[in-house]
DNA sequence: GAACGAAGTTGATCTATATCAAGCGGGGCA
DNA sequence: TGCCCCGCTTGATATAGATCAACTTCGTTC
């Protein structure tokens, strides 16, 4: 819980520095969750009340398409951050499912408490404003890779970029993250003798 | 311009309040500059230093694909913003390009004075953070649609919510907006019988 | 450690969309 | 006024990847 908190201070320092006091106040708004392997975060239609730390295991974003198919559209572990955060930013429903692969432990902040925080300390706002700007780029990155790259270059990156996803995530939620079947994704296995 | 600089402060005050001494200071940052058809906002490889309001025209984002074709990846127009955000925000080389489809009148910022703005004001600094909030949220909504689609359901929603935008904008940018070639958008058109 | 179900593999076929190619039409410019 | 270019259309063909189906392997549970 301590090394979670630590963990969580290093990732906000990154972004905009706490003077002791903010921090010490900031940080008491975060209490633990767990989750175990299976379990929801968040499904579609709720409205996302939270923002997550996520400090050890792996959350699956998805979306359900009409077919009942299902598409991830990203991965979250070790000090990274998870939720449905369109709905926690506009508190509007999600069109998101989020569950956990693996046992998960988290820490949470409302969003009532956070909105408190933006208002109460300018660094607050700094490092929100600045994690935001993070979320994009790296959105506008993923963007990128979605419409300029074929399945195979996709699979190709995914594999230079992140060997260690191949072992922490089932690939039939690879190959949906990729925008192809599990079928296909074999197959480049397959021809990639991985 | 005059009109340029109000329907930016409406567009601004509807995500954070500004007193009228933060407005005068702010608004007196943002300078004019217009675009004729054709002539580019950025290119690839530079580095993004304003940030732009469109208050006239219409411009289009696109990325090269290493095999030459070119893939559109959003429009702006009237009272919208522009800019390879990514790369000013980070201030990285930029992967787009951004050209104006149609004669185009703009205000901007430099990077350099946006950031003494977050600096020197509260308000400024939630107003970026609520931006970048908002940016992201349509990059969500975007991101969904793009991978939960087929592409004639995108067709058709496009078709739906954005009309005026298959006036706006010629075709064949549309169609790799959508994801497909412009024969194929230009089958599904007789298709609807548009 | 047997046995069940879920995940992954492999092969055969199908289909949406790309690609290639040729012709059409209208707006801008001499 | 006419010409030229570019954007659009239309048809024929090719192909990446999906779908369907059967089989294997692996990991959980009793």
């Amino acid at each position: 819980m301590n090394e979670a908190i630590e963990s969580l201070k290093a990732s906000v320092s990154k972004l905009a520095p706490f003077s002791p006091e903010e921090w010490a106040d900031f940080s008491s708004h975060w209490a633990p969750q767990n989750l175990s392997k299976g379990e929801f975060l968040i499904k579609e239609g709720q409205i996302e009340k939270y923002f997550y730390f996520v400090w050890k295991g792996v959350l699956r974003a998805y979306i359900m398409k009409e077919d009942g198919t299902d598409v991830s559209v990203g991965f979250s572990y070790n000090s990274d951050y998870s939720g449905a955060y369109d709905s926690f930013l506009g508190q509007f429903p999600t069109d998101f499912n989020i569950h956990a692969i693996s046992d998960t432990l988290l820490l949470k902040i409302s969003y009532a408490d956070l909105m408190e925080q933006f208002d109460k300390y300018k660094s607050v706002e700094r490092w929100g404003r600045i994690f935001n700007a993070n979320i994009l780029i790296g959105m506008a990155r993923r963007q990128l890779e979605v419409r300029s790259f074929s399945a195979e270059e996709r699979f190709d990156r995914l594999m230079n970029q992140s060997p260690h996803i191949f072992q922490l995530v089932p690939q039939k939620y690879l190959a949906s993250y990729l925008g192809m079947t599990p079928e296909t994704f074999s197959r480049m296995r397959k021809k990639k003798s991985i």
